[in-house]
DNA sequence: TGCTGAACTTGACAACTTCTCAAGAATGAA
DNA sequence: TTCATTCTTGAGAAGTTGTCAAGTTCAGCA
């Protein structure tokens, strides 16, 4: 009958704040991360070894261990986390628009400004984490997230008679996921303007799935 | 003045049979190489050793590292003979039709065909070598090897006026196989049928590229 | 046929990683 | 201050990859 855990808040409230001890342990795996993010980015999963990760965060080695069962726990919350920041870009760029097409393109937008504005982050992330976490996370790779935001609307557009409808829309969405990130990656290789990356891209998925009723011009 | 390698060839011809020293070689790398696939294939990358594949190979771990720089090596090898492989396949079926869309289906039939008969071989081999390989590989992944094939392919279409030609046909060609990847791999893990699946790919893929001048009905 | 040395094979071992755990330091309640 | 609990530490156990000196096989030669 031992009965440690006495706060003051009835109820187990882990979020927020919490005890000063709740705080400090946050902030190691904050610090934590932190570090696994930069080493991961700068230099690769292989080449990054936990104690690497431990020492940038002014940590020992056991401290890792504490906050990730073992390295490959650390990559997955680094790629995680990395995966929310960008769905909450892509998702607030393409609400502001109610045309497929425009919000495809606007979506597209955000996620390359993302992927400026945190150089190496998304292919650290997702170039390796395809063979890291392997088998593991049936949940939400980056791509199932992005084609589940994006089949949402397909089914919407299909449902609104805008959209062609003969097609399993999570089928089109993953395809859809697909074709962007070959076809960026390609571009980004011949170093393409990106406007005019986008546009092509947009253009092909419109032509594949919008139903025109007419057309100015 | 060493003068080793005295042949009854005039020429450096390491092609066929050679000496039986040189056919035993390449038996042994042969063994290598099928036992690396079995095992690759069946644990996958980070679970099989340089031990493992030699010792199911019948063989000592040095001889590994005979024939193989490293594991990586050893991987890319496998990788890239079931690269081959399938290319083969794929561009003898896409070889029986003129026609875009129906090029396209069998090309994606033949390719559902290698995996029916090579089990686990395209996840172990292309999953994984994303992030093996990693930055070395330059040349030819086999989603490379496969844009190049179908961008071939785009680029007479659009010279022959059958397919839209406002878009960089290499982006496009990467694009449809990003697209073809997810959607295989989405409509996989959901058990649509086959023929549904590979119906709506190349109807998605035609609607943004075709050129039709007419439709019966 | 027996000899010779180049090429092939071997497996113990060195180098390096990942992860553990007993011991010590820090914290907060009484 | 004292004590129980939690957090931190880093040496080292467990396991992997890749090396190399020594042994074996074989084509060419007399």
């Amino acid at each position: 009958m031992n009965n440690y855990h006495r706060m003051a808040q009835p109820a187990a409230q882990s979020t927020s704040t919490g005890t000063r001890r709740e705080r400090r342990k946050a902030e190691t795996r904050a610090r934590l991360l932190a570090a696994a993010r930069t080493l991961f980015v700068e230099r690769g999963y292989h080449a990054t070894r936990p104690q690497d990760i431990a020492e940038a965060a002014d940590l020992a080695t056991g401290t890792f261990y504490v906050h990730f069962a073992d390295k490959r726990e650390a990559f997955q919350a680094f790629s995680e986390k990395a995966a929310q920041e960008l769905m909450e870009r892509v998702r607030a760029a393409g609400a502001e628009s109610a045309d497929f097409e425009q919000r495809l393109y606007l979506s597209l937008e955000a996620l390359m400004a993302y992927a400026d504005e945190n150089p190496g982050t998304l292919p650290a992330a997702f170039t390796d984490s395809a063979v890291i976490a392997a088998e593991l996370p049936q949940g939400a790779s980056l791509q199932d997230q992005l084609a589940d935001s994006l089949g949402q609307g397909l089914r919407q557009g299909m449902e609104r008679g805008a959209l062609r409808a003969d097609a399993d829309p999570d089928v089109i969405a993953h395809g859809i996921v697909g074709f962007v990130t070959q076809a960026l990656r390609c571009g980004g290789k011949r170093k393409r303007a990106r406007s005019d990356l986008l546009g092509e891209i947009t253009r092909f998925v419109s032509r594949a799935l919008v139903l025109e009723e007419e057309e100015p011009s």
